[in-house]
DNA sequence: CATACGAATGATAATCGTTCTTATTTGCAA
DNA sequence: TTGCAAATAAGAACGATTATCATTCGTATG
């Protein structure tokens, strides 16, 4: 594990919390956290962290190109693990299940749209909230 | 103007706030008002309604379907008149002003993408935030 | 290795958007 | 009209997030 590099790269601290929350992102079962997600799954690690250190290490992980943010409904903040690639969300309306796609069609008739109508993209997200029609669906909501 | 048929057939009385609302998003300028831009132009113009109601008046009428609600970047929703047809968003980096455009490649792609995940799809949203290379960009964000 | 200083932390208050509570007012059917 | 359920206004309460501030920690330097 070269965590401590990642984050002298990003021009952050090596800190407790810091290597924590990262060490979670990478090795949770769940790609996607809230930020009381985090909070809580280190605490009961056994971690002393407050909540206001996990918001503040979100939010820095974001703007060092660590951490993606999404806001899906429900209003709170979700983040992923930054991959280099974009994609996209399905967001599962029985157990909050999030599965990522990519669809070049798409992404290519979104610039086409977006020139046409004389504007530059930044930035994009597409969210699609959908029932799945597998046979398992173990997550809550 | 018959806006109070438009409540009775939505199961809603007639009464002052909710015309009131109902007039100003289907008289402003601007298509997308959030609860606060709402109660401020109310305010403004010498009504006199509470915030609360604004809120209810907004979530009833989204779930009559007179409105539609938006959750764009920033926290907060966003209303518009339901035209029956869904659409999508470009948003504006600059001056925060919405565009709204329709693509079939991208509606049935999405539909493509879903189905071959094994999902149904119930609700999606495709939000484009982007700079507009026109020459005026008079409204702010 | 000691230490010093700025950066990072935890606790908690504050803020923001939104919803709930409650006492009062209103629409409208009888 | 009158009555009563439904709707309202005001403000408290709420959940998510951010700001404040005194204390602690990383780490560059001696």
């Amino acid at each position: 594990m070269h965590q401590p590099e990642h984050l002298k790269n990003a021009g952050l601290k090596s800190t407790l919390p810091r290597l924590k929350v990262l060490d979670l992102f990478e090795n949770s079962k769940e790609r996607h956290l809230s930020a009381e997600d985090v909070y809580k799954q280190l605490l009961s690690s056994g971690e002393d962290v407050g909540l206001a250190t996990v918001y503040r290490v979100l939010t820095q992980f974001e703007q060092a190109g660590l951490l993606v943010r999404h806001h899906f409904e429900g209003g709170k903040s979700v983040f992923e693990l930054n991959k280099g690639e974009h994609h996209d969300h399905i967001v599962c309306l029985q157990c909050g299940h999030v599965e990522e796609f990519y669809d070049t069609a798409i992404e290519t008739r979104q610039e086409k749209v977006a020139t046409g109508l004389g504007f530059i993209i930044r930035d994009h997200s597409l969210h699609i909230y959908a029932d799945c029609t597998k046979k398992k669906c173990p997550h809550r909501r």
